[in-house]
DNA sequence: TAGTGGTCTAGACCACTAT
DNA sequence: TAGTGGTCTAGACCACTAT
């Protein structure tokens, strides 16, 4: 198995220190020489190294050395903002779209809303290093947000927002991790090819009086991303 | 891009019910035929389609439809049998090897050890109607548990043997969630090809006092878990 | 504009699986 | 034993990126 001696060459690179996170690796028909082999072959190689998150591909840009994942909590109230700056990261969001839509039959479902309901929907692209790491939609239910969408959601956090201007908190999360791939606008905006395997955080959020507020779809660079908690257990 | 097409033609295959849970898809010469395309490309779809955790491998033995994904609270000390039996899955777990060893650097460190510190290793493969899911390696501080390795740990479960025979319970844990690749020994025992996309779970468990007891370490076919819980937030 | 990654073709050989 | 999946070769074209 030629391609597992070559991803082990370039593991053992990496791990040397000759390559350092967010560098390029040499174009694929130089790499391909360098080890003698087709491109075909040296893709496997490079599959393997993006399956196991030591590297990372730009769509048509090439493939980087992928630095440190962040450590994310889902069931801590932090927000992505000072996650980040608490692991010495430089995070940023863009704020794609807010508008006010009828629920998609997946929003229908995590809302647990009829069919055509009247809801927000929020579409956000987070940064690490200016590197897009995370695809984050929110649907949120209207009821106790009243006139969210005039407000200034590209300057503020969601949860700040919540907090400040609707006296909101989230009290309680449901969480639910899966590997999928990214397709369509989510690759786009995470500057991935079409197929890029990927992590989904579906969160479901109640506030301090039990109530279904909001929830998210994140959709991860697998590479970027740890998680981690801890847990007392009931008996 | 001819590939995304031809998933998407089987997704809808499989959505309108033609094609089954653990039914074999046809071979690949077949199917590439069917799709008037290269065995290359047609297995670009069939990447995307386990990516997505629709459909599953089996080494040389080709590809498969994946059944529902089992749901697995890492919060919970329900161990794998009781919790596939509570979603009506029907479970198994072979005992692979159990004894004592020196720690290797990645135990040391998750056990808060020395290295060449001794340690009891326990390897096990979990199945769901036999399907191998998952390959479990226990790291288990000795002190604790005397004579461990003369029981019988092919017949009962580690949690029920801590608690029966040595008045310990699962208090608290530490976990982590990332994905990564099967290779060598795992990968074949999970009947898997090596570089297979693989979900790996990390538990660091604790007893009611707060000693660290064991730590395990899961590596998951992906499509057969999702991952799920729900967290009371402090605030 | 030169070079690159994304995608695809059309094969080949071999060890293994299914029967 | 027939057929299959795992792996690999040696190309090709094109749209896009980097400069």
């Amino acid at each position: 198995m030629q391609y597992v001696k070559i991803k082990d060459a370039i593991v053992e690179q990496i791990e040397s220190g000759m390559l350092s996170p967010r560098q390029k690796l040499p174009a694929e028909r130089k790499l391909a020489e360098s080890f003698d082999t087709t491109r075909v072959t040296l893709r496997e190689a490079l599959s393997l190294l993006e399956a196991e998150g030591r590297i990372y591909r730009e769509d048509r840009r090439g493939w980087f050395i992928s630095p440190e994942p962040l450590r994310y909590d889902p069931t801590q109230t932090l927000n992505f903002t000072n996650m980040a700056i608490a692991q010495n990261r430089q995070p940023r969001t863009d704020l794609l779209s807010a508008k006010g839509i009828l629920t998609t039959k997946q929003a229908a479902q995590l809302l647990e809303l009829q069919a055509f309901s009247d809801i927000y929907r929020v579409d956000r692209v987070r940064y690490l290093e200016e590197r897009p790491v995370v695809f984050v939609t929110n649907f949120i239910r209207p009821e106790k947000f009243a006139g969210l969408l005039d407000l200034d959601l590209a300057g503020a956090s969601l949860t700040d927002i919540y907090r400040e201007k609707y006296g909101v908190v989230y009290a309680k999360v449901k969480y639910r991790v899966t590997t999928t791939s990214l397709l369509g606008d989510v690759a786009q905006a995470l500057r991935a090819t079409s197929g890029t395997p990927a992590m989904m955080v579906e969160r479901i959020n109640y506030n301090q009086h039990g109530e279904l507020i909001d929830c998210d779809i994140e959709y991860w660079r697998h590479d970027a991303i740890s998680i981690e908690s801890i847990a007392q257990l009931e008996r």
